[in-house]
DNA sequence: CAAAATACATAGTAATACAATGTATTGTTT
DNA sequence: AAACAATACATTGTATTACTATGTATTTTG
């Protein structure tokens, strides 16, 4: 009895801990995921961004995660924008990389590379 | 004349940015990086995983950031401490991983390697 | 003898993910 | 037809956490 208990205890803070972390990591690497996705060149806008960084990080992003993202990213002058208006429904906002934009993610890239195979060879040491 | 100040503001811009990325991405990453370090089963004290961290993975860490954070991860029951008096000098902290901290660690790096994965596939495809 | 290094710790600030909430339109289900 | 889900934008408030600054105390180095 007391053996369920605890076990549910230990699991749930434990849960507790690797959601808050993920949240976390989140922080670093949204706008690396996104500044990598318009990298393409292509356009997107916000709502069919959500989709797509899901289908290709399998990362959940809140609405209210992400625009706010896209409004930092503009006001940094890494992506710029255009409204579109659509024969139906709400007219959209296109978000496209700038120069500047291709830049900066170049140098993420680079940081993440090598943080990367550092985290790579510590973690796996065991 | 005015290229080289308009090419100093935009670098300048630029770091700016990226250092504020880092700064958001060693976030999710720092824990992850110390209970890496701990769960090879050896002891270290707060002062001397400042040194080590920087050693595996170039990462320079504050002290005002990584007390805290072992304090967290203490809390969390990921590790344990338990003061060690010197022959000379101040006494140290040794800090260790626990049974939790074990699985906490191997479940975030399945994640990590996840996540990772994704990430290289996505940022790489230009 | 002053400065740097060692070793701990805390208070305050800035940045950001997320939940909650809001507006407005379109499509689907009951 | 009404209710609900999905599409599409946005903002406010909260929680978390890295970092700067500051403080205490000892030892080593220049």
């Amino acid at each position: 009895m007391y053996y369920y208990v605890f076990c549910y205890i230990f699991t749930s803070m434990n849960k507790e801990f690797i959601d808050k972390w993920i949240s976390q990591l989140k922080k670093g690497s949204l706008s690396f995921v996104v500044l990598g996705i318009l990298a393409y060149d292509q356009e997107y806008y916000g709502y069919d961004l959500i989709q797509e960084v899901k289908k290709k990080t399998a990362i959940d992003i809140a609405e209210g995660t992400l625009y706010p993202l896209l409004i930092r990213l503009k006001n940094e002058g890494l992506v710029e924008s255009n409204w579109v208006p659509q024969e139906t429904g709400i007219p959209r906002k296109y978000y496209k990389i700038t120069k500047e934009g291709q830049s900066t993610f170049l140098e993420m890239r680079t940081y993440w590379t090598s943080l990367n195979q550092h985290l790579t060879t510590l973690t796996h040491a065991l």
